[in-house]
DNA sequence: CTTGACCCTGACATTGTGTCAAGGACCATA
DNA sequence: TATGGTCCTTGACACAATGTCAGGGTCAAG
C-alpha cells in the first residue's frame, strides 16, 4: 500500500512516517518502480506501535529501544519494565512543574481584582526585585 | 553593564537576552563604541520579569502582552486576569495529559513481571491493535 | 488525453535553548 | 608594549516533532 494508507491506518501522519525513516527509527521503506513507498501490514503494525509509544511519551530515542525489544523475542521483560518506570518518573516530575506553575497563576489571579483598576499584584510579582542568579 | 553582567542579574542567559532583542520582545540594547551592548538597571529589571514569567510557563508571545501590560500605567487589572487565568487553565490541560500518560504506564508496568522472563504486557499493550485513523 | 488525487523531495517555520567557531575588545601584568 | 585571559560580537548548526508549501512526477478513471 502505498503511504497515504499507511498514514490513515496508523494514525502516522505521511510527514511523521517519513522522518522516522530518515532518522533510521524505521527501515527503509520498500519502493515500487515509480518511487512510491510501499507498505505491508506489518509495517503498518510498526507504525501504530511508534505512536502508541508516542502517545505515552516516550521520546523518540527510547522508543527506538523499545522497538528492539519488541522485536527481540527474547528481551527479559524487566528491560521493558525500566523504560517504562524511567518514563513514568520523568512524567512525573513534569506534572509537578506544571502543577507547581499552575498553582501559583491560580493564587496570583486570586488575587487580582480583575476589573477596571490598574493595580495588580499578577504583575507586581512578575516585576518583583527577586534574585536573578547573580 | 555588559550582557554577562546582565545575564547573571536577571538570570537570562546571554543568549536569550540577545535572542529576545532579536525577535522584538526586549528593545535594540545601547551599544558602545566597542560595539558591546550596554544595560542599565532598568533593563536587568524587564529581563527578571520575562525570566520570572517563563518560569510561569507563559509563551514568548503572551510575556511580550504582559510586559506591555505592565508598562502601561493605565491597564486593566481585569487583561491581565484574563492571561494569566487563560495560562492556568491551558496549564491544568497539559497536567491532565500528562497525569493520564504517566498513569497509563504505571499501570501497564505494575502488571509486568519485570524478571527474566520475556512475555511483558506493556508491548502488548503497545503492540495492540487499536484502531488506527482509519 | 485530461483531470484530480496521490506521491516524491527539499526547504522553511515553529519554540526555546545550547554550543561552537572565528574574530574583535578590554584589561592587567610581566 | 606585548601577551594572555576574559569578555564581547555575529552566524551557523543542533535538538524534538510537526506542519506546510512548492515544484514536479504518477496513476487511474472518464
Amino acid at each position: 500500500m502505498n503511504i497515504g494508507q499507511a498514514s490513515k491506518r496508523s494514525g502516522v501522519s505521511q510527514r511523521m512516517i517519513r522522518h522516522y525513516e530518515t532518522i533510521g527509527l524505521i527501515p527503509k521503506a520498500a519502493r515500487r518502480d515509480s518511487g512510491y513507498r510501499d507498505y505491508d501490514d506489518r509495517d503498518v503494525h510498526t507504525l501504530r506501535f511508534i505512536r502508541r509509544a508516542r502517545d505515552l511519551g516516550f521520546p523518540i530515542e527510547e522508543i527506538g529501544r523499545l522497538l528492539a525489544l519488541w522485536q527481540d523475542r527474547s528481551r527479559a521483560s524487566a528491560d521493558v519494565k525500566a523504560l517504562a518506570t524511567a518514563r513514568a518518573q520523568e512524567l512525573r516530575r513534569k506534572e509537578e512543574e506544571i502543577r507547581a506553575m499552575r498553582r501559583t497563576l491560580e493564587d496570583l489571579a486570586s488575587h487580582c481584582h480583575g476589573d477596571r483598576r490598574p493595580d495588580c499584584p499578577i504583575l507586581a510579582d512578575l516585576a518583583a526585585e527577586g534574585r536573578g542568579d547573580a
